[in-house]
DNA sequence: CCGACTAAGTTCAATCTCTTAACTTACTTG
DNA sequence: CAAGTAAGTTAAGAGATTGAACTTAGTCGG
């Protein structure tokens, strides 16, 4: 797992002990707006002093802000508390393949601003330089003096060298081990607080599971389906971590093999994932330039028996990836994103009729796995990103709860 | 991830952190043996202070026992601290579709003593009531008045419900929804300790990287290939977390298409891996009935061409399976277990050589992901089990450290 | 309207653990 | 054999949580 803010603590002393209660409070109000200080008591196992003087510092420090006064049950009513979306800002972007995309959110998630520049990203130093000036206009429009910088998140189309800052490859971008952040920072010398970099579909996995509130799934996989296929995993409510595996391929599925002597993948094996589901598959088999927008060419033709029978093929293919993915890591939940979910029902039918048809055989359980296809999946890589530069600092070394 | 002594505590109090010092003493000299009370000190971040009252204590219950004096280098030499195997004893079982394995075993993982006893489960009450008489064997053997029994850690064939000690399902045994325990308790009351229950895949990548000293590998992946085929993954060095999915199927890597549209599986889809390597696929294949012991039966029979094709194509699809847990979720190492690996070169060669020709291909690197093979994978699940009823104990609440 | 009741939140002395710093122990080196 | 160095111990002090008493702020019933 080992996300890179993950604690090495093995020990601790009384000051870890403290910074340790302040981020359950402030994890517990984030995962349930509303709690007063006595629930927090009873949830964290702490007394009514300890959680007192907690709550009394995280509202001091801008975190937690408090709310309107509950219903009494018969005794004092208690006072909500919420998280403190006023005093801090998160950056999040992401290079894509076809553009890049940023967002200012705050604590809770809310996206503040957004912004989608469409391009094709040419040498890594140019596209640094441009996401920087890009993040600048976010910058000026959210750091007015009422709002701290918590740090920045950068999304990335491929798979990232565990522990180390470097994109290692990055293949519809014709981009290898690249320190993007290196190529950042002297642009954005005013951004404070975290960096990080992460691929783009463990972002969004991150954050698709990080910012929800509420019944929070044990785990979340998120399928990002794009020029490439990718995906990410998140477990644990409490501390989410991110599955990275050691050379940090964890998640590459679009290379997993579903047709054994197959096609030719550019990867050089034979029937990978992505021969039979992926942008570029579906490219190559209805022989769509790249310089066209594959989902604009689509839109029009999805009537074409050809097309028909590409996306029915491509989604057949999908539907078993993800009974793969269930029946390897059983998530709680699955999220399917990339700008492949906006073809809809020729693509996505078959996928999720096969993973309905044949999720439950082993068990013979009513028991479904819900599988959730975003439309619009634009932002949420780099909200994700955002979110980790969030736990990053609840959950990390950071002094500043 | 959840395993089930996974603490939930979000918040503790000083005698949480007191605890969690203690375990992090320990962790360090179960993981370097040797190491002297200011070595702990700087790798943990705590004082000598401390330490020395954490030692103290550990010396005092029977965790730890000082060794020899360390070489001077300049000053007054330092104690080596080992772990004291004298004082505890684990149990660990497992259930098998050929019959109950048995051990007991120190904290250092060092196997006391295992007995096999080769025979057809039955019913879930029969089977547990012989194995309560084998394990009273072990309990006297070793339960002398100088240890303490820490607990009993059964490993199964089959899915296990998460935090519910209910195994779901075993298809090779005919068993579905037992609680295993619960049917063994009455016959062993006198068994103090923990207990707890997992699939034996899981159980054995645990204990594989639970049992390590020196350099421990961040992840583990456990490939249990016999009559079915299954598979474990362990993650983090400090607290190593077992997946397990929501329903507990994280693993079944044996009903993962590889095939689509291929043979069908008794699961009911079609194409399964377990229709190309399994033991059950190689009978069928060869004509092998229940009766026979299939290694038995095969391995005088290894020249012969159709044993040769059959276990070819079978190792071919191990090999893409291999690949595609390297892809998915990229473990540190890979650890091939069960029955099958007995059969050698004819089945595995294919297998290693398809997933060293292809592990490669997406990075470029000349870093190898170790496969390593167990030849006797006999007592591997056994010793898991026990392997978990230790981290239980040192991770869990518990209060006996 | 008011007093009893209940539960939320606060205050403060007590308790517990870690830390700092001085001290003791024990071996190496010249 | 004395100086030097590092391991390990001890005792006073600092800091965080706790428990109990207390204050606050509602509801409920007469």
């Amino acid at each position: 797992m080992s996300t890179s803010y993950q604690q090495q603590h093995k020990a601790g002393d009384l000051h870890f002990l403290k910074r340790l209660n302040r981020s359950a409070i402030l994890e517990l109000v984030r995962r349930t707006p509303g709690l007063t200080r006595a629930d927090i008591a009873s949830q964290a196992q702490l007394t009514k002093a300890t959680v007192g003087a907690g709550v009394q510092s995280l509202l001091h420090q801008g975190w937690l802000r408090e709310g309107e006064l509950l219903k009494s049950s018969g005794g004092r009513p208690g006072r909500a508390l919420h998280l403190n979306d006023e005093r801090h800002v998160l950056f999040g972007a992401e290079v894509g393949v076809h553009g890049l995309r940023l967002v200012a959110c705050t604590l809770s998630g809310q996206v503040l601003e957004s912004h989608h520049e469409h391009l094709v990203p040419t040498t890594p130093e140019v596209t640094a330089e441009l996401l920087a000036e890009l993040l600048h206009g976010l910058m000026r429009a959210h750091l007015d003096g009422n709002r701290r910088c918590l740090g920045l998140g950068v999304a990335l189309p491929g798979p990232i060298a565990p522990g180390k800052p470097v994109l290692r490859l990055a293949p519809n971008l014709g981009w290898r081990d690249i320190r993007f952040l290196d190529l950042l920072r002297p642009h954005l010398s005013r951004l404070e607080g975290t960096w990080l970099m992460d691929n783009e579909a463990k972002s969004a996995a991150f954050g698709e599971l990080y910012f929800r509130t509420g019944n929070i799934p044990e785990s979340l996989m998120y399928v990002s389906a794009g020029t490439g296929i990718g995906s990410g995993m998140v477990e644990g409510s409490h501390l989410p971590l991110v599955a990275r595996g050691i050379q940090g391929l964890a998640g590459e599925i679009g290379h997993t093999v579903l047709q054994p002597g197959g096609l030719y993948c550019h990867c050089g094996n034979r029937g990978c994932a992505e021969t039979l589901v992926s942008g570029w598959s579906i490219r190559a088999a209805l022989g769509i330039a790249e310089e066209e927008d594959l989902i604009e060419a689509l839109l029009p033709r999805l009537n074409e028996p050809d097309v028909q029978t590409t996306l029915r093929r491509a989604g057949e293919a999908l539907g078993i990836l993800l009974l793969n993915l269930h029946h390897t890591q059983n998530p709680s939940e699955i999220v399917l994103g990339g700008s492949l979910t906006q073809l809809g029902a020729p693509l996505l039918s078959p996928a999720l009729d096969y993973f309905k048809a044949n999720q439950s055989r082993l068990l013979g359980t009513t028991q479904q796995v819900p599988l959730r296809v975003i439309e619009d999946s634009t932002f949420v890589a780099a909200r994700g990103a955002a979110a980790q530069v969030l736990a990053s600092i609840i959950h990390g070394p950071s002094d500043l709860i």
